[in-house]
DNA sequence: AGCGCGGGCGCG
DNA sequence: AAAGCGCGCCCGCGCT
């Protein structure tokens, strides 16, 4: 496969519109791009249109009003496969431009493929093409960014019969079908069913960015206005009281020791720390509005006022959901985002998956999401599920019993492991044993465990001997999931485990084995997430499907529904079948997303 | 003005 | 022998 003798074509007078029509009806597969207006699902469109195959491509100015009607009915008329590189975004950018998208059974995504087979590495078609299809691809850098910083063109305004526009984006439709038969076979031999699940997700979380969801503006409104009321003041306080503005650590730091305050921790960095145990456990008045302001700063600036400057336009948020990667920069680059890592997805603009839950004002925070009008807001999340899948994955039998067994799960280790069957739910014991559970989980040492626990070292040590020979399958599970990726380092080059429900890879970084275990279960536990947002599509919840958070899916459902789609979400989150151990799921129903009192 | 870094912090 | 995993976003600060 290689670039040779490739043809590219502008679509601009009749003769070429006829010659692209008659090209695409010999074709049983065609590759798919557009050049768009930016890159918001919501609020952007596509200007070009781009098909290809392996030699030749077609681009299409669909601002002209004659071309667009040819591609809508191009689209229309079309009963082959097509495939894209980042589908989704494609199909976004054909609604908004055209109201027309791509069939969700007959399209395809090079970079889903290629995600399954390398999950490190460069998602960008160029780069992927580089590698795999020709190395001169790099050569096409359709790098527009001089030229338009010299024009005061933007994405929006670059005229479409720009050469170098057109025929780089006709380009990345060859690249993209020549890596689509590169990739193909060798995602049908490693990880198929890895594949058909992130194709089926992206579908169904690209339709819950579109919805969006509703905002509570007025009420938004005003909790950020007392909050930054608060801001001021305080910073007033500091400001006068001591002289130093108080979002400078630095400064905060230097007035504190003039107080006669002692520091003794210290950043990755080295240098002296200021995050909120320190202030916390200083007692004076600066160190409490410092760590007061900073609270609120947090809320409004990372929450609040994203909230109302997002939700703008048509009173939602539109959260986007990556369900492999982001659409900035590599993983492996600091600073880097993506799920990549373990196939969980994350999300940003803004962020959906970190909103308060637990502080002060994290009922306050949630309330600004409240459930369509005439619906209920219903949330529903998996019980435990990471624990259980470290029982599967580990098979314990006696970990497996404690899942089976009626009653609370940590409450069942608790009259294990003390060997005491009395153990209550009030027991404080409790809570080591969560820490426990979550420590063998992310792999943690004694140390990190006992300070996370609040205990000695040596009972921490004394806990995990006591757990491990209660449930001896799991540090077996975890010295065979270390011995294989070391085999694998050395026979194949890269420490990896692979997911029993759709063999999906997960690959360690290098002297860092031990993270595998954490890969394993996160990842196993990201892809039943995604396999019960499928499910729950095709049982015919996707329309009210609000957006998910790891081990929840949240929900808006018209109250005239209401019993019939709980039923349904109920049937859907709890699974005998899946693992070894039960998936159970709690569901929380209110008016919006603050738990309902 | 924009960028990268460090520090900090929210979630699972 | 030793190891807490994964994300996104904001601020202050120094640099270009």
């Amino acid at each position: 496969m290689s670039l040779d003798g490739v043809r590219v074509h502008l679509v601009d007078d009749v003769e070429t519109a006829y010659e692209c029509k008659r090209w695409l009806s010999t074709l049983d597969r065609v590759a798919i791009d557009t050049e768009s207006t930016g890159l918001s699902k919501d609020t952007d469109r596509a200007r070009l249109v781009q098909l290809g195959d392996a030699r030749q491509a077609y681009a299409i100015p669909i601002e002209h009003p004659g071309w667009s009607a040819l591609v809508v009915e191009l689209l229309t008329r079309f009963e082959g496969d097509y495939v894209a590189h980042n589908l989704v975004f494609d199909d976004a950018m054909l609604r908004n431009a055209l109201g027309v998208g791509l069939p969700e059974t007959r399209s395809h995504d090079t970079r889903l493929k290629a995600h399954v087979i390398e999950s490190t590495g460069s998602l960008a078609l160029k780069s992927l093409a580089k590698r795999h299809v020709d190395p001169r691809a790099a050569m096409f850098q359709d790098d527009l960014s001089d030229v338009m910083t010299k024009s005061g063109w933007t994405w929006a305004t670059i005229p479409l019969d720009y050469e170098p526009y057109w025929s780089y984006g006709a380009l990345d439709t060859i690249l993209t079908y020549q890596l689509d038969d590169v990739l193909d076979p060798l995602v049908q031999r490693e990880a198929p069913a890895s594949y058909d699940l992130e194709l089926a997700v992206a579908w169904v979380c690209e339709r819950m960015e579109r919805r969006g969801v509703l905002v509570d503006r007025e009420y938004t409104r005003a909790f950020a206005d007392e909050l930054s009321e608060y801001m001021e003041q305080a910073e007033a306080w500091c400001h006068a009281q001591y002289g130093v503005y108080a979002g400078s650590n630095v400064k905060v730091i230097e007035a504190l020791q003039a107080e006669g305050i002692e520091f003794t921790q210290y950043t990755e960095a080295g240098r002296l720390s200021l995050d909120k145990h320190v202030l916390g456990a200083i007692d004076h008045p600066l160190a409490q509005t410092v760590l007061g302001r900073r609270q609120a700063q947090k809320m409004v600036t990372t929450y609040l006022q994203n909230y109302l400057d997002m939700s703008e336009r048509d009173g939602r948020i539109h959260p986007s959901i990556n369900t492999v990667g982001g659409m900035g920069k590599s993983p492996f680059e600091p600073g880097g985002s993506s799920g990549v890592r373990t196939g969980r997805m994350s999300s940003s603009n803004p962020n959906i998956q970190n909103v308060p839950v637990r502080g002060k004002a994290s009922t306050k925070i949630r309330r600004c999401f409240v459930a369509d009008p005439g619906h209920s807001w219903v949330k529903a999340d998996f019980s435990q599920i990471e624990m259980r899948a470290m029982a599967h994955m580990s098979n314990d039998e006696r970990m497996i019993e404690a899942f089976r067994s009626e009653g609370d799960f940590f409450v069942n280790l608790g009259r294990d492991i003390f060997a005491d069957p009395n153990f209550k739910k009030s027991d404080p014991r409790r809570q080591l044993i969560k820490n426990g559970g979550y420590a063998k989980i992310y792999g943690a040492g004694i140390p990190k465990f006992a300070a996370t626990a609040g205990v000695p070292e040596n009972e921490a040590y004394e806990f995990m001997q006591r757990f491990d020979a209660m449930y001896p399958a799991v540090p077996r599970w975890i010295r065979q999931v270390e011995r294989d990726a070391l085999a694998r380092l050395n026979d194949e080059g890269e420490a990896y485990v692979r997911s029993p429900l759709t063999n999906r890879k997960h690959v360690a970084d290098a002297g860092k084995l031990y993270t595998l275990v954490n890969y394993d279960l996160q990842g196993m536990a990201g892809e039943i997430l995604k396999m019960k947002i499928v499910e729950a599509d095709q049982a015919g919840l996707g329309e009210f499907m609000l957006f998910p958070v790891h081990d929840e899916q949240n929900y808006s459902v018209p109250n005239e529904q209401f019993d019939d789609v709980l039923v349904t979400i109920k049937d859907v989150m709890n699974d005998d079948k899946l693992l070894n151990v039960p998936i159970t799921s709690s569901i929380d129903v209110g008016p919006g997303w603050a738990a309902s009192e």
